[in-house]
DNA sequence: TCTGGGGTCCTAGGACCC
DNA sequence: TCTGGGGTCCTAGGACCC
C-alpha cells in the first residue's frame, strides 16, 4: 500500500480549498520538490525537480513548506487501518507498507483482493487521500504492481502473471535499481526485467557487484522476504544538513551553522540516553563536489563539549579549498549507549553533562535559540 | 531547470595485529 | 634481501530510497 503524492495529498485533506488545484510541497527556493498533487504533475511536474522549475512549469500552483506533524499522524492513521485488516504489517516508509493477507479468506469471508480493495477505500474514506496498492505472491512484485497501479488503483499480479507484465518493465523498476545501476546493465544489454531475470547470477555480480545476486532473484521473482512485524532495530545514524540561503566563504559563519546543527543532534541523542563515536562533518562546494572528513572518539559520548571540539577540528580539515560553500552538514554514528566514568574520575565531565541537560530542558521550554553556547565551550 | 533532507548499505584502500 | 596471509577497524565516497 501506498498512498498518492502523500504530503501534497494531506495538505488537501486539511484545506478543502486545496482539493483539485495544483499542490506543490517544497522546502525553500533553494530546495526541489518533495511532493507534487496530481493536478501539477499534468504540468510536467515532478518530485525531486528544483522548486524554481516548478514555479516556471506551474506559476500558477499552490507553494507549500513540509508540515511533518501532519503528515506523521496521518501516517499512523493510515498503518492503522492497515493493521485493522491484517496482524502482518510491515511500515517501509511513512507512505508507504506491506500487509501480508495470507489466509484473509478464512479471517475476513473475502479473497485476498476483495480486502485490498477495502484497504484502500478505508484510506480514501476515513482520511480522505487516495492510496494504490498491489497484491502478488512477493514484497517486491507487490510494491512493483503498485507502481503500475497509481494513481489510486490496485493491480492484483497473479503469480504466473507476474512475469509476463513485470518483465517487460525497464530494470530499473526494480527497488534497489538507480540510474547508475541502469545504465551500466544497459551498456550489457539489459534493460527489462525480463533481461535480467534471464541474467548469470556471476555476470550480474561482475556488474552490479554484491547486490547482482539479489537483483537477479527479484527480476526472476525468487525473492521471498517476509512481511515482517517487529519493529526495525535502532537508528544507526543521526544527521542534518542545512543548504544556506547563499553560497558563502564566511567560515564564521559555517562555524556557526555547524555548531548549531550538531547542538540539536547530540541534544536528539541525549533524549533517547544513546552516544555516539563517530562525528562526521560535510560540505557541499557552490560547484556541487561533496567533502567529508570523520573522526572517532574512543568512547560513544553525547556531551556537548566533546562532540563540538570533533566538529570544530574536522571544520578545517574539511574546507580545503577557496570555494564557496552550498550546504553544510553533521552526521554522529556509531551509536551506543555512552560510556561514562565521569562521577569518580572526571568531576568536571559530570558537571558538563549536567549543563547540558539542563540547557534541553530550557530549550525544550522556551527554543534553541533562548540559550546560545558560547564558542569556547 | 539548477539541483533538499534524512536515512541505509556497499566498496576500496590503508593501518594495524597476529 | 625480499618477502605470506588473514582478520578487523577506520575513513571517504557513492548509490539508492522516500
Amino acid at each position: 500500500v501506498d498512498a498518492d503524492a502523500f504530503f501534497a495529498s494531506v495538505e488537501q485533506a486539511l484545506r478543502p480549498e486545496l482539493k483539485g488545484r495544483a499542490v506543490i510541497v517544497g522546502g525553500t527556493e533553494r530546495g526541489v520538490v518533495t511532493a507534487a498533487s496530481y493536478e501539477a504533475r499534468r504540468f510536467g511536474v515532478r518530485s525531486a525537480m528544483p522548486v524554481a522549475h516548478a514555479r516556471r512549469l506551474c506559476p500558477q500552483a499552490v507553494f507549500l513548506g513540509p508540515n511533518f506533524a501532519a503528515y506523521k499522524e496521518f501516517s499512523r492513521r493510515m498503518f492503522d487501518i492497515m493493521r485493522k485488516y491484517s496482524p502482518a504489517v510491515e511500515p517501509a516508509s511513512i507512505d508507504e507498507g506491506y500487509v501480508d493477507l495470507t489466509g484473509t479468506l478464512r479471517l475476513h469471508r473475502a479473497p485476498a483482493w476483495e480486502v485490498a480493495h477495502r484497504i484502500l477505500h478505508e484510506i480514501r474514506s476515513s482520511l480522505g487521500i487516495n492510496a494504490s496498492g498491489g497484491l502478488a505472491g512477493d514484497k517486491t512484485a507487490a510494491k512493483m504492481a503498485t507502481g503500475a497501479a497509481k494513481p489510486n488503483g490496485l493491480l492484483y499480479l497473479e503469480p504466473h502473471k507476474a512475469m509476463t507484465l513485470l518483465g517487460a518493465l525497464p530494470v530499473g523498476s526494480i527497488p534497489g535499481i538507480g540510474k547508475k545501476a541502469q545504465d551500466k546493465l544497459r551498456r550489457h544489454g539489459i534493460s527489462t526485467v525480463a533481461h535480467l531475470a534471464a541474467t548469470s547470477r556471476p555476470f550480474a555480480r561482475a556488474i552490479l557487484g554484491k547486490w547482482g545476486d539479489k537483483a537477479v532473484e527479484i527480476a526472476a521473482g525468487r525473492n521471498f522476504r517476509p512481511v515482517r512485524i517487529e519493529p526495525r532495530e535502532s537508528q544507526k545514524s543521526y544527521s542534518k544538513q542545512r543548504t544556506l540561503a547563499r553560497d558563502t566563504i564566511d567560515y564564521i559563519y559555517i562555524r556557526r551553522v555547524a555548531r548549531e546543527i550538531a547542538e540539536r543532534l547530540v541534544a536528539r541523542l541525549r533524549a533517547r540516553d544513546q552516544g555516539a563515536s563517530t562525528v562526521t562533518f560535510s560540505v557541499r562546494y557552490a560547484d556541487f563536489t561533496d567533502k567529508s572528513r570523520s573522526v572517532s572518539l574512543e568512547a560513544p559520548s553525547n556531551a556537548n563539549a566533546d562532540i563540538l571540539e570533533c566538529v570544530d577540528d574536522l571544520i578545517w580539515k574539511t574546507i580545503t579549498r577557496p570555494t564557496a560553500i552550498r550546504k553544510v552538514s553533521v552526521k554522529l554514528s556509531n551509536i551506543a549507549r555512552p560510556t561514562f566514568q565521569h562521577d569518580l574520575f572526571e568531576p568536571e565531565r559530570y558537571l558538563k553533562c549536567r549543563r547540558d541537560r539542563a540547557l534541553d530542558e530550557i530549550r525544550e521550554r522556551f527554543g534553541f535559540d533562548t540559550v546560545r553556547v558560547s564558542g569556547g565551550a
